[in-house]
DNA sequence: TCGTCCTGTGAGAGCGCTCTCTTGACAGGC
DNA sequence: GCCTGTCAAGAGAGCGCTCTCACAGGACGA
């Protein structure tokens, strides 16, 4: 029987001693160097299978310089705001994309600021091939200085400095979508229930109803806007003073389908009826959005795709530092359900 | 200036010249040896501070044979189910334990069976100190394999094998204490939406209900109980279906938020008042629970104290290997707000 | 026929660290 | 005075792997 790692490890010198070559050919075979005979590569193939034979990755890194794993930082308050199923279905995408190379997914989660330092000094250190970051808050000065020090990072969102890699879903081409859909539909007072202007995602997507109502210049408090806090209680609140104040509206785009929850609430509860008096649009294509009643139209994001796309650009950037930072904005998409019928 | 770590990595070596004592003196210090005097330790202090000396893990792994790292595995199932704030909320509370001893923690996300297959060839490898496994389906054989191969393991939830540490939730007893309380509060007729029974934390909520009303031996459809699957529009349609079987029932224990919600919206629809004329009380106190109309009374399920919980036994039992494994069973608490408010 | 190139393989150094073993210095007991 | 015990510190081996370099042997052009 052969012996497990950990104690009495198989070490490349039995497979070696087993298939009566040397060391480095068996290394070779390992990591697929094509330089070697037919007759070496299959005596070494069965000395591996027989003995279970598993690289050790210490050793492996100490020497490559490399530690075939990658970063991704998820700061504290992502993981409430995007409480929804935004965290794993990001790192499925992620998880997914890394299984490929056999490379592993290190997770950090910094809480406070004592701890983002920690996190910060951890990857100078370099002990990870690269870095994933979603969502920091406003002008963060990690990613920056890991770039600085030679670290590949890939951002997720907006970028907080140039010279930075980063992937967005195109949250304004995404509210426009929406928008010109109620619009082409004969909905012609359209209102919105907008995210926090001071989180990218809230501020595009705010953009993109602007922009396609043809009305770019208005104020913030434009009368047909509600900015609420991407909450479903905030959303409920957002709708009953839209309706208070605009008591003839016949749309609504909401930046997100847990705010479109409470606004459809508000709206029952007002006696609209939906689709029929009031279209709603929501913004994610969460679970929810399917199971509501009526079922919401949304916006869908394609969240895994962000979290595969970003691990391949960082991927791409670890194996050619020197190539340009690039960035990829995805498409979304938008799914029509009973929320948004035609009157 | 100090060359960071990755091609001109500063060592032990340049630590220890600038100190002027030897490579082994400064590992001492690194590792909080006490037998160091009072002067070597502080050159060495005062080196690392200056030379900005981190440790090079590879090299350490390799001679100590840790990885300081530990892998969370969470199945592709898990995420769906659990598609609440479960997954972010575990992964803090061990993130945060890790932290603490600067630990790593390295995440798998297996997909499908070939996936799962691979996740446990490399986790037999001992690539890592120590597995948490949370919510396997059925009789996954993997905990039993990876704690016969001496690798310490702790799983969530049920244990699907004895002999393995694990953590759960007294689910039994928080759904026991809903029921006692609906029960104490005037409520007779008190029906119950149970999760799916094929799943530990779906039969146990059940059984604490009927525990409590003192029926034990009553068959699974007992007129009083509709098993759904977690989900919001399962959650309404049980609650439809009780409406129309127990026509007088004035409070409902739901074994989910999120079908909880569900249930509400029934209620509403059929022009039944919550709290006035049913009461109702969800499970998971997930942050739904606080912004539904009328806000839900629920069991709260201590899911940061499960990650922490867990990762100690697991620290424990990489520490000390002979000692037996250990169960704990967390409490539930109940949170009560309106939607349970006595008549 | 001889040198040159190419291909497959082996020998051996060495990545940065920990840890055992040894040494040196000094105090105390006989 | 010597021996033993104690404590700080150094020397050096070696963890398992990759990778450079050297070399053997065959193919090929001159």
């Amino acid at each position: 029987m052969s012996r497990r790692n950990g104690d009495g490890a198989v070490t490349l010198e039995q497979v070696a001693a087993r298939a009566q070559v040397s060391r480095a050919t068996v290394s070779r075979v390992v990591n697929g160097d094509p330089r070697v005979g037919e007759s070496a590569r299959q005596a070494v193939e069965a000395a591996v299978r027989a003995l279970r034979y598993v690289p050790n990755r210490a050793a492996r890194s100490l020497v490559t310089r490399r530690s075939d794993s990658i970063a991704v930082v998820i700061p504290e308050p992502t993981t409430q705001l995007f409480g929804d199923p935004f965290f794993p279905r990001f790192l499925r995408g992620v998880s997914d994309t890394l299984a490929r190379d056999d490379l592993q997914l290190v997770l950090l989660m910094p809480q406070g600021r004592a701890d983002e330092a920690r996190v910060a000094r951890y990857l100078a250190a370099g002990h990870t091939d690269g870095v994933l970051l979603v969502s920091l808050h406003g002008s963060d000065p990690l990613p920056a200085d890991l770039a600085g020090r030679g670290i590949p990072v890939v951002v997720g969102g907006r970028p907080p400095a140039p010279g930075i890699s980063y992937v967005d879903v195109d949250n304004r081409a995404g509210a426009s979508s929406a928008v010109a859909h109620l619009a082409s539909t004969g909905r012609t007072r359209i209102v919105t229930i907008a995210g926090p202007q001071d989180m990218p995602a809230g501020a595009d997507r705010l953009a993109g109803y602007r922009e396609t109502l043809g009305r770019r210049d208005a104020p913030v408090d434009d009368g047909l806007v509600e900015v609420a806090d991407f909450s479903l209680d905030g959303g409920r609140r957002a709708m009953e003073r839209l309706l208070e104040r605009v008591p003839d509206l016949d749309a609504v785009f909401v930046a997100s389908d847990l705010m479109a929850v409470g606004a459809l609430e508000a709206l029952s509860r007002a006696g609209r009826r939906v689709p029929e008096d009031v279209a709603v649009i929501g913004f994610d294509d969460s679970p929810l959005a399917a199971s509501a009643r009526p079922s919401l139209s949304s916006v869908r994001q394609p969240i895994e795709e962000m979290g595969r796309e970003m691990t391949r650009l960082l991927l791409d950037r670890a194996r050619h530092p020197d190539v340009a930072p690039r960035h990829v904005i995805l498409d979304t998409s938008l799914v029509l359900r009973e929320s948004s019928q035609p009157m």
